[in-house]
DNA sequence: GCCAACGTTGGC
DNA sequence: GCCAACGTTGGC
């Protein structure tokens, strides 16, 4: 079992929605890395902490679960959509997406600069110099450590 | 709004 | 394949 780090913003997409709705595709990846991770690496029953960004506080405030591994995404052939992609063919599609279903919500949300402030966080890939990828995987003992200062 | 740190595009 | 121009992410 891998754990991941996924990021949205709270106004587009928040942990609250999902909370809401119970399972939700992780539609609307548009960037290589984090596709063929998407597609490959992510599995049935991975956890996922739930990363809030571009917002007052960026952290981490939930935790979901992977309940459908990845599948075309739908969003990049709907003109209408948030992220429509009129180059993913959809009998070749370019972009996939996986569900989760939502776990929790973190009573004491781990806000970003509390990460950077704690010495056990360094080498995460959160934290790394120009680090834009969406997703990522995410240490054991960073994600345990996560759920500790959440909950 | 600013800007660093990427990623993507397209001409050559 | 190189690289300039442009677009995006995301913290601050």
């Amino acid at each position: 079992m891998t754990y991941w780090l996924f990021k949205s913003e709270p106004n587009c997409f928040s942990i609250d929605d999902l909370e809401k709705v119970g399972t939700e595709p992780w539609d609307g990846i548009r960037n290589y890395q984090a596709r063929n991770m998407l597609r490959d690496d992510v599995k049935m029953g991975d956890k996922v902490l739930f990363y809030h960004s571009s917002c007052d506080v960026p952290g981490v405030v939930g935790v979901c679960e992977v309940v459908r591994e990845s599948y075309p995404d739908s969003t990049a052939f709907d003109p209408t959509s948030d992220h429509p992609d009129p180059k993913s063919d959809p009998d070749n599609p370019r972009w996939f997406m996986v569900d989760v279903k939502f776990e929790s919500k973190f009573k004491n949300p781990v806000s970003l600069k509390q990460m950077k402030e704690m010495s056990e966080f360094s080498g995460m890939r959160l934290l790394q110099k120009g680090n834009r990828l969406s997703l990522f995987p995410v240490d054991k003992h960073h994600f345990d450590l996560v759920l500790a200062l959440g909950n």
